[in-house]
DNA sequence: TACTCATATGAACATATATTCATATGAGGA
DNA sequence: TCCTCATATGAATATATGTTCATATGAGTA
């Protein structure tokens, strides 16, 4: 609105202002990278991704199962992390959604394992990263 | 509470009760790892390095800065991503923080660009992930 | 079938966070 | 010095999320 004003004194500006309401765009820059961007979509998966590894909680839950090399049953991840039943099992479920972590029944216990390597490895190379410093 | 009553009938339970609330935990599990679990100060860095890739705005700057294998300034990035200026700084002091970016200053303009191959490697790793699902 | 126990889940609450709007900062130019 | 412009920041708001509490589910067992 301030910009409209300021327009109808000076014609030349309008013409600009027209096109692009930011003087300081590199309109080459913009043309070269605009269609080669993560999709919108993909990049909500992404984001899923490591925001399901962005809670302490399950930093703990992973790194417990990564050195354990093998399963857990809820109950000694709890016990394990000083957590309560109830909110081990939600975050299980959590990293279950993001496929992080799989599991099987036997009896009436449930045991938790990392899904794949991949996970082991984005792990690491998180720990890494936050070592390096 | 309603324990307690219960073990007022029944002695023997009393005696298991006060060592441990639950009994499904296999102490040997628990005495095995319980020391070699992630120290909470490194689970929350972690999960804080996760946290920051976990949102689909930072995604996208991250993608756009990996692609370009530069830098770019705060409004060309505005503008690529069909941010405003305000968000995308806002967005960008949090990469900032977790040290995911660097920048530089030219004259009126700030560029900024990916911090180091570390973060490339993390983002690629998680790139990787989502593919292959 | 009735009971126990391991786990799951829904509701509620407190906290964190992403965006917008308005404004501040600070560099370059007239 | 005054103005413009690129960027940064504070406040406010809406939304998401982690934990707790209470309760449900469902497998084993008497």
């Amino acid at each position: 609105m301030a910009d409209k004003e300021l327009l109808e004194t000076d014609n030349n500006l309008v013409a600009e202002s027209l096109i692009c309401e930011v003087e300081c765009i590199h309109p080459e820059v913009i043309d070269r990278f605009a269609n080669r961007i993560i999709d919108v979509n993909q990049a909500n998966d992404l984001a899923d991704l490591f925001k399901t590894l962005g809670d302490p909680t399950r930093i703990r839950i992973v790194d417990a199962l990564a050195l354990a090399k093998g399963e857990f049953c809820v109950c000694d991840l709890a016990e394990l992390l000083g957590l309560s039943q109830s909110a081990t099992s939600h975050q299980l479920r959590v990293l279950r959604n993001s496929k992080l972590v799989k599991f099987h029944r036997e009896g009436k216990m449930v045991y938790y394992s990392l899904d794949d390597d991949h996970v082991l490895g984005l792990y690491r190379q998180g720990l890494e990263h936050i070592s390096e410093r």
